[in-house]
DNA sequence: AAAGAGACCTGACGAGAATCATGGCCTTTC
DNA sequence: GAAAGGCCATGATTCTCGTCAGGTCTCTTT
């Protein structure tokens, strides 16, 4: 992580896509003052579960995932975060210590807002708390989706939930069909629908040789979005 | 569902316990005029998965269930509700259909309060805003918390986490131990946590014979919390 | 009293997915 | 250039837990 030139909120084209576009005039110069920006390598983390938030993380550049980790080691991703998102804001207004961890899939530059400058702005900006309603609740939905859909259905049937997931957010239109502009692992793939890497890699396998999906390296192009709606047994 | 004598927020006990606590005046008065109230016989639905939210749902009394449906008939049980908690917000905040089905678990009287009063009251009171999202920021820990139990542990492990959850909510105090007084069948257990019925059986029938519980009826109580703890494998 | 429904309980069986193990490929590092 | 490590892939084996089937008990209905 290093510390470099601060980005302008005034000016963040990024800030437009997520929970603090509504933010203007003097409440975005306190922001803008009461913050640094950082740099990370993919792969840091940001901040770690347990620990107490002492500031809103705004990203600016590149992905984030947040996950929780079990006993043994293993992790389960409960979200995925990109430009204009805010990290740890679910913590920060709980007040209580973050119940996941951060950590960058790419390089990204990301900004840390003051808790103290951020937080009473709430109560004298109506629009940011709808927004932070609305966006809450979309996540619990999301989280309450995930719980179902992992209790529920088959490992082959979440993963193909997965990637129409993905591409409801990643998906760039090509002439072969729609590929996922997101580059995971076969281990975080897995992760994020509570399987074993080796099914996640099995099931991709499968998916390939049925002619749903093509895969290059990381990059998993969707061939047959029927095939792949029907396997995912989604009612619609 | 019959329509009974109004419950006047002004003198609901209930209220307290929950989002609205912070309501007064003229706020308070204007809920209460636009309202309904309504009782409910255990069993029945108060609202469908799917449905447009037309009003908020306070409850007075009586306990519910919100759960999502499956495509063969298993339902996930996401959420119980009691006294002071609101239903169906956070797909009105959304401005989403309902993502769940509320039904009572008990004989319950519930209000139902106009859409259009409620929503406007956000952004007037900055107290009411902060409430629901500290709300939701609790229950979006929970589904996530869910999440990974479903996907992490074992079902056994799940079962007395379960019993365990239960026990912050409903335990009451008694010689032989923490009694849990809420009165769910096995089956309703089972949705919680995602495992089927007779799973649910086998593993309280184990329970029983270890020790750790003592089950009469619908009724049951903890008698050894450490061994539920170590069972349950949670740091603490 | 008989019949039916619904919740609880138990046993046998087998599928699905995790676990364990091994090898190949590519990149990084010394 | 060799070694090491990370990621991907696949096979063999294990075992958890769901499914199916049958049975008891209580309560309600006829």
């Amino acid at each position: 992580m290093n510390k470099t030139s601060k980005i302008e909120c005034q000016a963040c084209s990024s800030r437009l896509l997520g929970i603090l576009c509504n933010l203007e005039g003097k409440a975005l110069k306190e922001c803008n003052e009461h913050k640094t920006t950082n740099t990370y390598k993919k792969g840091q983390t940001i901040f770690y579960e347990g620990n107490q938030p002492y500031g809103l993380y705004c990203i600016f550049s590149g992905r984030v995932k947040l996950f929780k980790s079990g006993v043994d080691g293993k992790q389960q991703i409960v979200r995925i975060a990109g430009p204009g998102d805010l990290l740890g804001y679910r913590a920060l207004f709980a007040t209580e210590p973050y119940t996941a961890t951060a950590e960058t899939l790419e390089d990204a530059t990301i900004c840390c807002i003051d808790r103290s400058a951020f937080f009473p702005r709430i109560g004298k900006n109506p629009e940011l708390a709808l927004n932070i309603i609305k966006k809450l609740a979309k996540e619990l939905r999301e989280a309450e989706q995930l719980a179902t859909s992992i209790a529920q259905h088959s490992v082959r049937e979440r993963m193909a939930e997965l990637l129409l997931m993905l591409k409801e957010t990643y998906g760039k239109e090509t002439k072969k069909g729609v590929m996922l502009d997101i580059h995971l692992s076969r281990e975080e793939l897995a992760e994020m629908i509570g399987i074993t890497q080796e099914t996640a890699i099995r099931l991709l396998s499968e998916f390939k040789s049925d002619g749903m999906i093509e895969v290059r390296e990381r990059e998993i192009t969707i061939l047959d979005l029927k095939a792949l709606l029907d396997t995912a047994r989604l009612e619609i």
